[in-house]
DNA sequence: TTATCTTTTGCAACATTGTTGCTTTTTTGC
DNA sequence: GCAAAAAAGCAACAATGTTGCAAAAGATAA
């Protein structure tokens, strides 16, 4: 018998889906109940293997893809140069994201945690330039990987 | 007879590499002329297209690698997925980089800046995260890009 | 300046990542 | 179930990044 939670994951997959006026297909089930189980973010890669090879690599592209059109992922910019992905917690939606919290990177583990309880700061710039979106990403020791004398 | 600052950008690229104890050769004198002559960062693209066909692919990227690993230059991280590079002003030297400041990248004309007077905010975060180092990255519309009645 | 040693470059080959067009399969709404 | 629409899979390709190795260029000291 299939475990209580993954069930509960998929129903929650499939409304998350209709929500967003997604047809309902595996890849799209699979890759949402994956980011519902995860508590960090994830890479493409780390999607194509938690997957297995069920899906064909062109098929996750065109799923992250259309998440993020949608607002129901969105991208984490990192110093390594490979994006990663998180559920949008906020009221995000089809055009518009709004994601103002910070994000995470742990040194140790390498996992990237959304803090959605930390906002992004004002930042006063120099004349002239307006902003827009602001990013912040904090590289540090995470609340999993800290020693208990640290 | 050659413009006046290409021979100052020229010194001036002779005198960094050899404060950092590197060898001088073409491409790394092109390469640190390239970012002195530049208002904004560079992607590796950009120092492939700037500096002709005269350097292999791969010279590119080794020379970026010795410049960050030396502290010459540091990365920005971007949303884009395309790290950018960008001289370093501050005092960073091998194995130790200090640019604490916030960068800015530019929805109309996509140049990113380094606000080398805006410091990076201090960020509070939850109880168990340790922080290291802080990347903001502001996006927005630049002083160039400013229309005179916005 | 030249000889020698060391470092860097260029090349080739390869790996990884991301994109596009098209056909087949699946989903949806009836 | 059936037809139309949407998505998936496949193949081919483009772009980006990496590695090992031989040739070239740079540094050093006679
Ligand atoms: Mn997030
Ligand atoms: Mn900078
Ligand atoms: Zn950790
Ligand atoms: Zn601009």
């Amino acid at each position: 018998m299939q475990k209580e939670t993954t069930i509960i994951n998929e129903n929650q997959a499939i409304r998350l889906l209709k929500q967003n006026g997604l047809s309902i297909t595996d890849s799209r089930k699979k890759i949402v109940q994956l980011f519902l189980e995860q508590d960090g973010a994830l890479a493409h890669g780390d999607i194509e293997k938690k997957a297995g090879e069920k899906f064909d690599r062109v098929t996750v592209y065109r799923t992250l893809q259309v998440f993020v059109d949608k607002g129901i992922i969105h991208t984490i910019p990192t110093a390594d140069n490979s994006i990663r992905y998180a559920l949008c917690k906020d009221d995000c939606g089809e055009g518009h994201h709004h994601d103002h919290h910070v994000h995470f990177v742990c040194d140790n583990c390498g996992v990237t945690y959304c803090l959605d309880d930390v906002v992004t700061p004002e930042i006063k710039l120099p004349k002239g330039y307006t902003a827009g979106h602001v990013e912040v990403v904090v590289e540090g020791v995470c609340k999993n990987c800290k020693t208990p004398f640290s």
